[in-house]
DNA sequence: GCTTTGCTTATGTCTAAACTTAATTATACT
DNA sequence: AGTATAATTAAGTTTAGACATAAGCAAAGC
């Protein structure tokens, strides 16, 4: 019901879960300083450093404001986070207990798009490797991938045959990342989209645009077409 | 352009990245088995507690594997976890540099539909306050917003002039919330959803439901259409 | 062979104490 | 008054040491 890391007993959790309550109950209020972790390690007969911990948790969580010197506040306006887990497909489709499949498209190596070359950082006039992929759930098109991979920066990609092992796959297994962009948007499905999910033309789709890089530079660029009705969800 | 919490120099920080570059650089391998927490303690001249901290991080970014006993390892096929920012409305107009205003389109009391209800865990036959709101950026639509609030989780909402603060402002600012359910979908718009963001029916629309609970049920449920083209960015 | 029991080990958590650092407050100076 | 400077404070970080606990391992028992 809240954070990850927490192994639910703790003194520090307890601690969470107290000041949480204070929070939700109003005795402190939005803006309100709250007393220091002095205090409160008195008060609740610990460690500061475990007061320390605790606070942060619900800082990162955004419920507080902490600022050297000037002491922990309630948050005014918690522009709150979610945090969204990105399966693997195949996982996916395997935990809703159906039978995964996937169908390489096309697959080619090809110059870079300026739009591509543009979201992967890379100057124009690069060869990629180009991938379309459609994943299915029972037989039933799931997801349709458009793939755009950097040999540079993913070596022996050329080598790989993604009829055995999906894309996606092969690079998390292979090259992680340091840093990604993720963008989610709505799109009307196009002629390609349409065919390959079994749908109608114009119909909406949640699209999952996504580029990673390493040192290398740009691994790769991929959208993710979810089938119609698809819905994400996200956990505070 | 990594973890939030990290105030990026400190000894903590530079085990993360000095971890995270061994596996980037494959020194490390997926499921393999990284030297334990005193040895690392060493390796980098720091006392236990630091390399522990260090190697939480990575745990809760989901590079790593910790397990009791077993040791820590790097993790195979990483589902990654981005964190999204869901922002107030208005924050995240007027950051763009646009004028923002709203306009409350319809507010009654009226019975909690089944899907609703049923969404808000409440038993059927609830008066709830059902709102739809268009917020504007610079005189243009950019998100409609349908919420029902429960006056026994939010009392005092009967009161509340919501042509002076939205909706959701109101709620942010008077009641935290415990737990969310957060989802995204794309929907295709219908009529009133046309009408409203100044577009076409039919328009593929990214949609965001959310439902919040304090320790009195259910607060607010909405469900949030943003303007066509709208695409929300989120971060690993 | 299979199961149970206890030992061992790596992580999880906590503590007390120290030092660092940003930011506020008070003070001295112009 | 306005500004520079120093003192103070609360959070940030680290350390060394301790104990707790889950999980792997091996020996003993069935």
């Amino acid at each position: 019901m809240n954070d990850r890391p927490a192994p639910s007993s703790s003194k520090a959790q307890a601690i969470v879960a107290e000041v949480r309550r204070r929070i939700v109950d109003r005795e402190w209020r939005q803006g309100d300083r709250i007393p220091d972790e002095a205090a409160l390690a008195i008060e609740f007969g610990v460690a500061r450093a475990t007061v320390n911990k605790a606070l942060q948790m619900l800082a990162d969580e955004g419920l507080l404001d902490r600022k050297r010197r000037a002491g922990t506040r309630v948050t005014v306006n918690p522009a709150r986070k979610a945090t969204l887990t990105i399966p693997i497909v195949r996982e996916q489709i395997e935990g809703a207990g159906m039978i995964y499949h996937h169908r390489i498209v096309s697959q080619k190596t090809a110059l870079a798009p300026d739009e591509v070359a543009q979201r992967m950082d890379l100057p124009p006039g690069r060869m990629l490797i180009h991938l379309q992929t459609v994943h299915y759930g029972d037989a039933k098109p799931f997801q349709v991938e458009d793939r755009w991979i950097n040999p540079v920066a993913a070596p022996g990609v050329e080598l790989v045959d993604f009829q055995r092992i999906n894309p996606n796959e092969w690079l998390v297994r292979n090259f992680p990342w340091l840093r990604a962009d993720i963008e989610f948007r709505a799109e009307n499905a196009d002629a390609r989209d349409a065919r390959l999910l079994d749908t109608r033309q114009g119909t909406a789709l949640l699209i999952l645009q996504r580029t990673t890089w390493n040192d290398l530079g740009a691994i790769t660029a991929v959208r993710l077409a979810f089938r119609p009705g698809y819905s994400l969800t996200a956990s505070p």
